[in-house]
Formats: structure tokens, C-alpha cells, sequence
DNA sequence: AACCGGTTGTGACTGTGATCACACCCAAAA
DNA sequence: TTTTGGGTGTGATCACAGTCACAACCGGTT
């Protein structure tokens, strides 16, 4: 089976991505059966959007293959990207819950898969599975911890340098933990980690010759080599 | 009946404070005499911790009367306050819900009085009683807007005087919304204004002078009077 | 009265990062 | 090949807000 943009459709993407804290694996058969009802799934090309932000919440989408970027930004044009989301993670749950426009953007930046339940099908799913409810109770308190993490580092560390270091070892302890040598592979551009860390892509360019003048950091072609774990640490908390 | 520091104590506090959205209140009868039982009410002094950021979560407490400030810091001993809470709001609920550790620290900041639930019996409650899970739920994402709200203003609005200017007109909605003057008590600190819109002391200082000679505002006693509410809006998107 | 702690006003100085500008690189298209 | 366009490096400039310092203020206590 065989879909657009270069992707294998996968039968059942729900279940797909192993996730201990999926909220909708390990469901009763009665639930699953119902949950497999109400979805519908669908393949993305890379810049598709899946929801913008200040949009009414049609449904909640659970992204089986590739990347998203979930971002908000002010009148002016300033962006930030709050979140980079990837397979197993669940979006617009928020909005769905609460029943409020989306307060981000996602957009795809790579193709992909994604399931969709509609916002209705859902509320009502919920109230019909009480012991669901709990586990997006829980997915929805996950949540509001990333985003406090969010707020930490754009209230509280000031220096671009600061936030920086933190970004790039929060994608290093993500990374396969093979012996020293932490490896990243290189997706984004300048100017998309300006807007993860908030300032500009001139800085974040300077940053970069910075950080490998002082042997922190080694680019060997799209892969980034972390060179100097702790000092990086410590200029997360300087 | 007299408390501590002259304060009254009120007989149920879980249903007083008046609120359409309260995630305690309108329950079924059982529900209702089953969360009288496990809860407990407790008066708290001016500057009383109800909990502190990195603590294991022992429960959440139900605010009756009195306020509260909630922050978060960092080593270097840089706070910000992240929310101001009064009679009504939940306090706990998410590290309770996700079982880690407070992500904030909740400090009154005038004598009150709160409903204390312990953790265990708060969850065997919600399993109980899947209908409140689903209030949870709502509450949690509610929760989770209010966090993003600060995120955008802390990243997406560069100047101190934008986001002080957006402090000052979410305070004069909240206010009695007599005719045009609109007025708002003034119970914070320079510094504590200081610490919810992330910069220094001086700089408010600074920025009360700045407003009050451009008339946008002024003070009588301790009463701030919003005198050019369409030119402070036009600061924040600015 | 005098004193005190916490708070507020304001001046002088300075470092930092945003802004503008331009050169450069590289891969894909023509 | 040349062209084009998105991405990247880097210098020069400058405004803004953080920092330090000190004076003034205000309400409560002794």
C-alpha cells in the first residue's frame, strides 16, 4: 500500500508508535473496537497544517509518522515554535477538552501520517469510557508540564546563550545514548531555533561559531556532535 | 466561630466561592458527602507555604478565602510569578493528577483559608467517580491555557512596557467594570509586578513614572485608575 | 520624638543582543 | 554552464534595559 509524498500507509496507526503513556493503547477490547469506529486516518505532505492557531477544535489528531511544529505568533509576525511533536504524540487535545480555539499551529515538517477523531465522537467516547478519561486527564497535566518547562526557560533564563545550551542538550539526552560521542541529527535551520529559544537568527548563527570555537559543539555535516557535555551544563545554570 | 489571625472560618468551603466552572461543585449527592469526608480545611497566615516547587505532591488544595501567589525560581535566585489565585482556584491538581513534583510554589500573600485533599484519596475518589474525571479534565486544560498565556506574553512580546501594559488592562477587565474610570486595587509590590512580567524592579518604577506623565494612568492612594484604556492597547500590539 | 524595615524614585553607566547590511555558500533548476 | 533562492557567516551600529548607587518616603514600633 503505497500513498502520496513516498509513504507507506501503516493499517493501524493508533496503536502503532510504542508508547508506554499513549493514552489509547491497552484499552479494553469494547473501547478499542469503538475508538477504531470513530477515526480516520491521513497522509500529510511536508508543510501541511494541521490545525491553526484560533481555529474552533475539530477533533484531536494522533500523529503516527514524521514531524510537527507546533507554533504561536503574535500580529506582528514574531513566531515561537513551542513544541516539536513526533510520532505517538497527541495534538489539539486541549482545545478539544476544554472546547477552545487551538492555541497553537501544527504544521508538518516532513510527510506524514496522522489519525483524526473528531471533537464530538470523542466527548462522547469519553464519557462513555469514565477509565479513559483519566488517561487524558493524565496526557493533559504531561502537558502542562512541558509547557511550564517552556515558561522556566523563557522567564527565567535570560541570555540566548543560556537557553541555547539548554536546546541543544535537551536534544542530546534524546538522541541514541551511544558510549561519549552524543550525536544530533541536524533538521532545523537557523531561524527555526531563533524561534524555539526566542531571539534572532543572527544570534543564533553567532552562537553556533561560539560554541565550536570553544570545542562545545562539532558539526560534521548534518550531525551534530556535542563535544563538551558539562561545560554546556554549566552554562545552562550560570 | 474565630481563627487566627482574624479570619473567619467558613463552615464548607468547598462549594462557597461562586463559581459556574468550580470542578467541585454540583456533584451528585454521594459524590458530594464522599469528598466531605476526605478533605479537610486548614487557616493559613500571610506568607504560609502551601507547597514548594519540587516537593512530592501530598494533595490539592481548594482556595476559600485569601490569596495566593504562585512562582517558580531558579538557582541564582531569580522568581517569577505565574499566576495570582484567589477564593475558588484548584491548587496542586496537575502534579497530583501526573504524580511529580509541584512545578510552582504556592505562597499566600494575605491570611486565608484552604480544603486540603490528600493525593491517594483524591484518586481512588476520581476513579470512583468518572464524571469528576472528566471535570478534572476541563479544569487541566483550562490550566494548560492560562500557562500558554504566559508563554506568549513572555516570548512573543519583547519590551517590558508591552507586557506591563498587558498586566495592567488583565487586571482592569477583572475589575468592577463601572461605567468608563476603571479602577483596580493596587496590593502588589513594584517588585512583585516585577517578577510576573519578567524584569527588574526599576524598570516598573520606571514604567509607573513613564505612564502616569503620559496619562494613561494614575494613582489615588492605593487605587491604580486606568485613565486611557485604547492607548494602553495599542502599546501591547505595538 | 527617633528609629527602623520595607518600599519607591531616579540618576549614571554599561553590556548585550536586535537591527541592518552585505558577502558567501550550496543545491536545485533552467 | 548560469541562475536563482534559501540558508548561513559576520561586521558596524545603537537603543534599551539591567546593574549599581543613593536619597527619599512611609507606616509601624519602641
Amino acid at each position: 500500500m503505497r500513498a502520496p509524498y513516498g509513504l507507506n500507509i501503516l493499517d493501524n496507526c493508533l496503536t502503532c508508535p510504542v508508547r508506554e503513556e499513549h493514552i489509547f493503547c491497552n484499552l479494553s477490547v469494547h473501547a478499542g473496537q469503538r475508538l477504531n469506529e470513530i477515526k480516520s486516518t491521513a497522509v500529510y505532505p511536508k508543510g501541511a497544517m494541521l490545525f491553526i492557531e484560533g481555529q474552533q477544535p475539530r477533533g484531536v489528531f494522533v500523529l503516527c509518522a514524521g514531524k510537527a511544529k507546533l507554533s504561536t505568533s503574535s500580529r506582528e509576525g514574531k513566531t515561537i515554535i513551542t513544541k516539536l511533536s513526533d510520532a505517538g504524540d497527541v495534538l489539539g487535545l486541549n482545545s478539544v477538552v476544554s472546547n477552545r480555539p487551538y492555541e497553537v499551529t501544527a504544521e508538518m515538517m516532513e510527510p506524514g501520517q496522522a489519525n483524526f477523531i473528531p471533537r464530538e465522537s470523542l466527548l462522547q467516547f469519553l464519557k462513555d469510557h469514565g477509565e479513559v478519561a483519566l488517561r487524558v486527564a493524565e496526557q493533559l497535566s504531561r502537558n502542562y508540564y512541558t509547557a511550564y518547562e517552556e515558561i522556566r526557560t523563557l522567564g527565567l533564563s535570560t541570555s540566548p546563550s543560556e537557553k541555547f545550551a539548554k536546546l541543544l542538550l535537551s536534544w542530546s539526552t534524546k538522541s541514541p545514548q551511544s558510549d561519549g560521542a552524543l550525536q544530533v541529527k541536524l533538521t532545523l535551520t537557523h531561524e527555526e531555533i531563533a524561534e524555539i529559544i526566542g531571539t534572532t537568527r543572527e544570534t543564533v548563527s553567532r552562537l553556533f561559531s561560539e560554541f565550536k570555537k570553544k570545542q562545545l559543539v562539532q558539526l560534521k555535516g548534518s550531525t551534530l556532535v556535542i563535544r563538551n557535555r558539562t561545560a554546556l551544563e554549566k552554562i545552562v545554570q550560570s
